[in-house]
DNA sequence: ATATCAATGTTACGAGCGGCAACATATGTT
DNA sequence: AACATATGTTGCCGCTCGTAACATTGATAT
């Protein structure tokens, strides 16, 4: 069991002695989660985290190695939510259906509205960049469900020469940056009145079509 | 004239004293623009532009209200920045044509590739988010550029029933997603050898494609 | 049962930063 | 020459991150 941010700060089991905690490292991932939404990551403080679990500031040094770290848990449970959502976007329609990926960027840029601060956590540049360039893959999980997806609709289509990344990848950058430009209040100068929902149907429709059609 | 982050120092007019820097609120700007870009926003320290400006920690005050507001000056100067790029892309391409809008999506994530830190600064939430939900409007000039140039589009290619913005924010989703992703380096999880630069125009060109046809 | 060890808390502290108040110096206006 | 204003300095406070040294608890072995 993972400590949600609404739940009570102190939840674990009841002891004679508040000494030890119980479960101070899942407690602090929650607050933190909390902390953040609330406040975005940099206005996070690790302080603030030990207030809200009743804990002293040197205690998380025994379950995460800096404040980095504990910020990081945080993203990871974001990606299980991602996933999650995603999964459940895409079992509401037909397997290969146009229909299916629209939903499962909604749910993607939903999710992104839904946790702003999570969501710019878990994409964020990791300060940890392998030397070899490649990152850690702790949302490969998830863009492979969209990978399925996108193999099923173009085999439903029978789109020939092209690979399943030449598809996917296209549908990321919309999702992606709709939901930053959403998050970040961009939309608002230029056009207040956007409804994401609608404008990622649009543009993903627009972009199946484009990329379907030999030119 | 503006302190470039590569210039020296204290470029500001030979004085007899020192004790007058001459022209700090731009070298603070120029300082904070290269700091900003080695260390990433999060990094960045008012003491250590002072340092590099070579003034006392309390000096900026009378320049800038807080550290947010002197970050905040970095970021306009990279929508000048942006605007001037892109402008340059479109004009090397005839008026309304798919060269010139890919050229201009490339020239959005070539910049965001470039500077990287800056971009996020520009269109990250700024703090300051007007009642009304409306957010400052620094980027309005870069963006009506693409609108421009997307009417042009429109009219040659007689595309009847929509509206600017039905292709523009589509078009825009996708350069700042790509943006993002590469800046990130998300990249490199799932796709490492992903040319950002072939990405933009396939799916600039798809987008166009499909937006233009009637289903 | 009891002694010991490892895990997990605590307090105390230092360095660095952001921001304010009070003071100092240059500039320019009358 | 005298004053007002703009601009920079020193000194200070509160806060945060992170480390070191110490305290408490639960588990394990004898």
């Amino acid at each position: 069991m993972t400590t949600q941010p609404d739940a009570p700060i102190r939840p674990a089991p009841a002891r004679k002695t508040a000494y030890h905690h119980g479960d101070l490292r899942d407690a602090l991932i929650g607050a933190a989660h909390r902390l953040i939404r609330e406040k975005g990551p940099e206005g996070f403080t690790l302080a603030d985290a030990c207030r809200l679990a009743g804990v002293s500031t040197a205690a998380p040094y025994r379950h995460f190695a800096d404040r980095g770290a504990l910020i990081e848990a945080v993203a990871l449970r974001g990606f299980a939510m991602l996933g999650e959502r995603t999964r459940t976007a895409r079992d509401a329609h037909p397997p290969g259906s146009e229909a299916g990926i629209v939903a499962m960027g909604q749910a993607y840029v939903a999710f992104a509205g839904d946790e702003p601060a999570v969501f710019k956590l878990m994409f964020g540049a990791h300060p940890a960049v392998q030397p070899d360039g490649h990152a850690p893959d702790e949302g490969k999980p998830c863009f492979e469900v969209l990978l399925e997806a996108v193999d099923a609709w173009m085999a439903r289509t029978g789109l020939g020469g092209a690979s399943t990344l030449d598809v996917a990848l296209p549908l990321w950058t919309v999702v992606h940056g709709t939901s930053y430009l959403q998050i970040d209040r961009d939309f608002g100068a230029v056009a207040p009145d956007t409804d994401v929902e609608a404008l990622v149907e649009r543009t993903t429709l627009a972009l199946l079509r484009g990329l379907s059609q030999r030119p």
